[in-house]
DNA sequence: ATATTATTGGATGAATTGGATGATTTGAGC
DNA sequence: GCTCAAATCATCCAATTCATCCAATAATAT
């Protein structure tokens, strides 16, 4: 918890406007400090006073880095860093609290790829590398996904493409049975405008590649979390990657297994490190079809036949 | 869903007056809270209560945050049955339209159990049905499945389990990749206000243990869709069934790969032909709790020694 | 059918809320 | 120490909500 409140995040934590804060700290409805300058200042212990006594709802937990008020003591071990905040309400199975806090920092200015690259990502790690440690590791785990993928699935209704937005379209690979990492891609790229298409995990490439002759999508991502036989993967990839290529298709990989494969550089194909790397490709993309707009007007097949001629005319990278 | 509400919106958004709001309010049949200058307040996920146990029409439905609930609403002069539409939704990709079905469907009534017992199901069987033929079908069904989780993660919002709430446990099976029907379990579970810890797929029995250890549910469900080796998982269902059963832990048994099992029964064994049995066996749970409330006041560990001696005295089945 | 009761929703003046404004303070980086 | 963007200040004001009363309508009893 943090000890000093500003009467802006008191008013976000339950729902009201900071003037109203104001007024109440001036009519002594509840007490604060004033700095030097003037500007108020609300003990922590005092916020928990004024939301018990008005039984204010919070809206926002995370901002007061509590819920139930019986545990505050609990909460002040949760320090300040939002990506340790996040880490323990994960590892407590408070599932409203992480939902808040990630609406919170999406709120707060940062976009979803800065979320899911650092806070996100950073608590997840820090919880897998805690937790090979332990014996019961794996069911702590379980559930931090579990809650973890419920987060993003709200996340992402804050977003709603526009009917002709770009196409993207992805998975992860047969073998590979994680869904968090490519609903989260689903979530960035959603966020920048995009309609993305998840199909999830363990999604056979040749189904990909039958959406892809579906849905027809300007880009597809590939999450790898895990790959079972090695070589063979490589070589699906690639020749998926070929195929994409022929008909102008980006392809974005990305995942912790990307590092330990050899690929075959080819024209639309590109290896992101980070979810930020995504955001950005996914922009370039955007700008770019925004650019050529009168192209687009042509039939599905045209395009695709022209893009087949140059396929890296297009690419925002 | 906005957070906080005023008399005002709630009001537009079910086409009532405002003072009867207030009126409703004041009586107690709506919760709601005050700020410090006296405005009502009222809770989002409250609303969506009243709104549903009073049947009203939420005629504005915007008006609450629930942009997807309109965009429904014109879709339902279009007439067909609620599993069509959502079967049509599904298919096409369209996730807002599948949330807004799913939560009109809920405020029209219908419990969570009904609507994944009713439309849900017969949406993906049927999707399953249709895609078996064809040869791209599991593109369809990975999409159509994806969209379903976001669905039920965003329904399980609208829950948030008391303190003191009744503690379930469960997920799916080693070998059992399939998320979707172990987190609509946790759905159900916790719309009948329980508080449900879902481990997700594919978690080996051991590790469930563990957690039933560390968390001390009342009730561990499992879902069970695909079966790897038939005997050797009836093995460890049965080991599982026994460890419970000695701790007076009820195991609910679900999914369609049950059905094919041979177990033993046991004291504490249920197995479930439907989420509405899950719901009605957790309902009886909660009463039971609620009328032995007194003995949950002695220490955890009595409380397990003591159910240890009668596991079925406690069942509310 | 008539009387009685309950519910609804509009109207009122007073109080509360929250957004906007330009000036001031804070805190982080250099 | 200096600079600068972000946060906060005090103040003002329009919009909203408050509590209360009352008329109109609906439901129920006589």
């Amino acid at each position: 918890m943090k000890p000093l409140l500003s009467p802006r995040e008191l008013a976000h934590a339950i729902g009201v406007s900071e003037s109203s804060i104001k007024r109440w700290i001036d009519d002594g409805l509840i007490g604060a400090t004033k700095t030097a300058g003037g500007h108020r200042r609300i003990a922590g212990s005092e916020a928990i006073r004024f939301v018990r006594e008005s039984r204010s709802i919070l809206v926002r937990p995370d901002v007061l880095g509590l819920q139930e008020l019986a545990a505050v003591e609990k909460d002040i071990t949760a320090g300040g860093d939002d990506a340790d905040r996040l880490f323990v309400y994960l590892k407590e199975g408070r599932a409203p609290e992480v939902n808040g806090l990630i609406l919170s920092l999406y709120l707060g200015g940062q976009s979803v790829a800065e979320i899911i690259d650092g806070p996100f990502q950073t608590a997840l790690e820090k919880a897998g590398e805690l937790w090979t440690k332990e014996e019961s590791g794996i069911f702590w785990e379980h559930r931090a996904t579990e809650i973890a993928i419920r987060a993003v699935a709200v996340l992402r209704t804050l977003f709603s493409p526009a009917a002709d937005a770009v196409i993207a379209l992805g998975g992860a690979p047969t073998g590979d049975p994680y869904i968090l990492p490519s609903m989260s891609s689903a979530a960035v790229l959603e966020s920048t405008g995009l309609r993305a298409e998840n199909l999830g995990a363990d999604i056979p490439l040749d189904s990909l590649m039958r959406a892809v002759e579906t849905l027809r999508p300007s880009l597809v991502w590939l999450s790898l979390s895990v790959i079972g036989d090695g070589k063979d993967m490589e070589q699906q990839i690639d020749r998926l990657a070929r195929q994409l290529s022929e008909r102008g298709v980006r392809l974005v990989l990305g995942g912790r297994a990307v590092e330990r494969m050899d690929l075959l550089p080819r024209p639309g194909l590109h290896i992101g490190e980070s979810m930020r790397e995504l955001e950005a490709f996914a922009k370039g993309l955007v700008a770019n079809s925004v650019r050529s707009e009168q192209a687009a007007f042509q039939s599905d097949r045209e395009t695709v036949n022209e893009s087949r001629k140059n396929p890296r005319e297009r690419s925002g990278i």
